[in-house]
DNA sequence: AATTATACCAACCGCTTCGGA
DNA sequence: TTCCGAAGCGGTTGGTATAAT
């Protein structure tokens, strides 16, 4: 298929995009189905890399880096496609609390997801979840709720629905002595989350079921995780300040709206989801330990 | 049924880092 | 060591689909 065939394909279509780039050497916007294929091909052929050499062998009016980005974002064989599992969306949490907006980092260990995936993730579930807290998703009283609340829960959930769930948490009872559980605690059934570990989560479910020899889900730790990251991790230490609790309480209020409570339960694991996260006896308990 | 708001996500932009000459 | 092009990365934008009014 040419590109001129190509061109004469995309001219057809109404997007208002198209008619900009006429006048422009280079193509922009959305990939054709044409041009995907010209990309795939090629890249199947003569493999990844020199970008702009693929972009003008392939006869694609694309820059190196947009043929790079269709390919790593859409094209490659090896993506994930669907709702992030909620396994994923742990891991998610948990890496964003070791490394913060490093997506690419991330996704290095959510094998088939991208980090555009994953940014985007952050940005319409879990921003929209400190929208509704009307707080700042990077505060650290953000940090605290989804320590406290959400990352227990989805662990729980995880394990309910799977069974086999191997968390590399331990729970409070064979913690060492030493180490005593620095999370609330709640009700104390709840698994607890221990930012304290180096090594990833271990994921037993459809995640790293069929991708346990990928390397990206090995246990031992990167230097990086190794480091320092996790020092600012959901602590629950000492508190920020005379409003800190109070506003923590405020958030967790039992008489929270039940429709916006469901909302906010929403924002993180979707609808369609296994069960709420979140009920009032717990936070009815958070708030009694947050204003201790 | 039409309009508006919202959510989602693909793609772009600009900056930084890397690697080879 | 420096320069420069390629690649990588994170932030942002804009289009489309869906929900709400």
């Amino acid at each position: 298929m040419d590109f001129d065939h190509v061109m004469r394909s995309q001219y057809d279509s109404p997007s208002s995009v198209r008619t900009e780039e006429v006048t422009s050497d280079v193509r922009k916007g959305p990939w054709t189905a044409e041009e995907d294929a010209l990309l795939a091909n090629h890249v199947k052929i003569h493999g990844e890399g020199r970008w702009n050499l693929v972009a003008r062998r392939a006869g694609l009016k694309r820059t190196g880096k947009s043929c790079r980005l269709r390919w790593l974002n859409y094209l490659r064989p090896d993506l994930r496609r669907g709702n992030m599992t909620l396994e994923e969306q742990l891991l998610i949490l948990e890496l964003h609390c070791r490394w913060g907006n490093r997506w690419s980092k991330i996704a290095q260990h959510l094998p088939g997801r991208t980090d555009n995936e994953v940014k985007n993730y952050w940005r319409t579930r879990v921003q929209k979840l400190a929208k509704h807290l009307k707080c700042d998703v990077n505060s650290k009283q953000f940090r605290d709720a989804m320590r406290c609340v959400w990352m227990p829960r989805f662990l729980e959930q995880i394990r309910a629905s799977t069974g086999q769930f191997r968390a590399s948490t331990q729970g409070p009872s064979d913690r060492p002595a030493e180490d005593p559980p620095r999370t609330h605690g709640i009700g104390s059934g709840y698994p607890v989350y221990d930012d304290h570990r180096d090594s990833l989560p271990e994921l037993s479910s459809s995640v790293s079921s069929s991708d346990s020899s990928d390397p990206r889900f090995s246990s031992s730790p990167s230097p990086n995780q190794a480091g320092g990251i996790g020092s600012e991790c959901f602590g629950l230490g000492s508190g920020d300040g005379p409003n800190y609790w109070t506003g923590c309480a405020q958030w967790w209020r039992p008489g929270v709206d039940a429709g916006e409570q469901e909302d906010i339960n929403g924002c993180l694991v979707g609808e369609d989801s296994l069960e709420s996260l979140w009920n009032e006896e717990d936070a009815w308990f958070l708030q009694q330990q947050l204003l201790e």
